[in-house]
DNA sequence: CGATGCCTTGACGGAATTCAATTGCCGTGG
DNA sequence: CCACGGCAATTGAATTCCGTCAAGGCATCG
């Protein structure tokens, strides 16, 4: 979000400072289809940020049995651990049409050696890397199968929030397949359990409308600790 | 481990090309007894490499329970997220008495300013960081649990391998009940694993003594896809 | 219309947690 | 030296939770 804008920043500042007719950092917007690959396991050279739609990140382990690792917005960024590891660890699939920016890494990491702004602004990319991996471990090692549904939920509500839409009704862009794969819960059971928030009047959903209806029990279920949580 | 050696070659060189009186890289050790706290959460300005025994990390939340994030050995940086983030996000604590020292962020990022070693040297770090927290994801995404306590153990063999200790034998330093909050696993259950891997030959444990056996059918146990496991 | 993909729901079995009791270990103090 | 207490770890029994299998609903699309 803020980051987009910082990278934005950087870029036109350079660009007006030099007259060179080259870029300085290599951006350019890539449009995609719903389905489509971003980037690839094991490629390097660019970082994404979203522009538009949404977007899924994955691995494919060696069943080609596929393993959702996150999920991005506008303003997020994609692929930062290919600027600390040197390639990609996971792929990244448009949830729908959008567009994404491509930044090279060369340039940022070169850019980064010249000037303090974009020094400082490749850290803050690295450290919201490491910042979002902390989250989701911390999210994994709950337990209780409710706990992380509705960690997600509220995590893409204080996304939305950020981004300045509706924090309580939001539109779900991943099918609850991907959902299971993201929490390491099976489709039924991440089913079953929006079912039954919807029955203690948690949230309502219907299809991929989500509705939080009373957010501060919904917090309260993540605040529980041990392994049984009690619904109302 | 690897890291460990490139700073110390990182500030070594800075005092022989300088001769200024002051050190350029804010190092000192720190001898810690068994239980006490490194750095705490929230706290910021150095990252922490182990010199001698053993750490863990952890966040303490609202109920003041503890959750394990990490185990650390010799040759280990733990706090690495300060450097891109500004401040800890967990406690450190020494699992026994032990070393460790501490580098200033501050002069760290300062010669990465000027220093092209400097430089690679704390991409790498943060690089290691988003390493080991996507391999601890993948980890906790596995639902079974023997894989959970397997993959920790076949970790563990990994880290004494390469530091030149044996990776069949080796001493567990954190309890059962650290072990299990660093899994999201109960004690109890990672006390039966061991003792089902045990009577399944797969390994001999007695007390915090590990000896792997049949490492082959370990690595079986995690690379068996589905929810359920065959031991043998 | 049927086919397909996505989601929901039910029934069942296996897996992990909980509760409770026991064992083993180690240091302390008698 | 042994007895004792405290802590860690193990083990058992009962329960709850979650995954699997199966059936059915409900859209979309050809």
């Amino acid at each position: 979000m803020r980051d987009i804008c910082l990278l934005a920043n950087v870029a036109q500042q350079r660009q007006e400072s030099s007259d060179t007719t080259q870029p300085v950092l290599n951006m350019r917007t890539i449009s995609i289809r719903r389905g489509d690959r971003l980037f690839s396991q094991g490629q390097s050279g660019a970082i994404y940020a979203v522009r538009l739609g949404f977007f899924k990140t994955r691995i494919l382990n060696a069943h080609l049995r596929e393993q959702v690792t996150g999920f991005y917005m506008p303003g997020a960024l994609m692929g930062a651990d290919a600027l600390a590891l040197g390639q990609h660890g996971d792929d990244a699939v448009a949830l729908e049409d959008g567009e994404a920016c491509e930044i090279s890494c060369n340039t940022l990491v070169g850019q980064a050696q010249k000037n303090g702004d974009a020094r400082q602004q490749l850290q803050r990319i690295l450290g919201q890397e490491i910042s979002r991996l902390h989250h989701t471990t911390q999210r994994l090692r709950d337990t209780v199968a409710v706990q992380r549904v509705v960690g997600l939920l509220l995590d893409l509500s204080d996304a939305f929030a950020l981004r300045g839409y509706s924090a309580r009704s939001f539109l779900l862009r991943m099918t609850r397949n991907e959902m299971a794969s993201y929490l390491g819960l099976s489709i039924e059971t991440v089913s079953r359990i929006l079912s039954r928030l919807q029955n203690h009047g948690l949230l309502q959903i219907q299809g991929k409308l989500v509705n939080l209806t009373d957010t501060k029990a919904l917090h309260g279920i993540l605040e529980q600790t041990g392994n049984t949580v009690e619904l109302e």
